[in-house]
DNA sequence: CGGCATCCGCATCGATACTG
DNA sequence: CAGTATCGATGCGGATGCCG
């Protein structure tokens, strides 16, 4: 979420999934809604700034739904949108496409 | 292209077409093979820097193909291969989405 | 439990100038 | 025409510590 105008619907669309962790948020939120310490540990590596801050950013999107319970302790579940429902279905030809050619990627060399 | 190992096939996917400018280029030689001036002229606003530097990071994903003329003038063009094709075509839905919201996307309020 | 604030290293990117 | 070289700004993302 960097940019305002873009060449085209691609170029948009990359730039609401890219970055290091919103496509892995996506992905983790589709099968159910989630708390956000459960949410933590299903993305392993993740900081708590980086997985709230990515939230946060979704939400302002509408990709996201941030459902508070007051509580003691604080309950928060996180959830999609059916917006963030249909760029999930939208990025599936493209984590096929990963899928089957993640062997080949992980093979080159970057040194 | 940072990582070596991948969470799912989004994860690297993402991680492949991710960035300011790969899913740009990717789609103007979609078209058609092009040269670097060409091409450095339908991406609007990438310096020659960023661009030969994705071209050959995309180059060494086995994405792109780069054929060398030697003449004076030089002339190199630059294709999709095969690959490149495959994942141009796993972005298709993902394009469709974008055109389809980017004005969504774009009204955003980002301050 | 679910955050927020702060500091900071490092990679990314842009601008400019130069070369074969 | 098709790059290369260098410098500098920016900002992503990690680590740590504190709060309701």
């Amino acid at each position: 979420m960097k940019k305002r105008t873009y060449s085209c619907g691609l170029d948009a669309a990359v730039d609401v999934v890219g970055g290091k962790w919103k496509a892995l948020i996506l992905w983790a939120l589709h099968h159910e809604p989630l708390r956000f310490g459960e949410l933590k540990r299903s993305i392993s590596g993740i900081s708590e700034k980086m997985l709230i801050q990515q939230l946060r950013e979704m939400e302002t999107c509408g990709l996201v739904h941030r459902e508070v319970y007051h509580q003691v302790p604080p309950k928060v579940e996180y959830s999609l949108t059916e917006f963030g429902q249909s760029l999930n279905t939208a990025l599936l030809p493209l984590g096929e496409w990963g899928d089957k050619h993640m062997a080949t990627i992980e093979a080159i060399p970057r040194d």
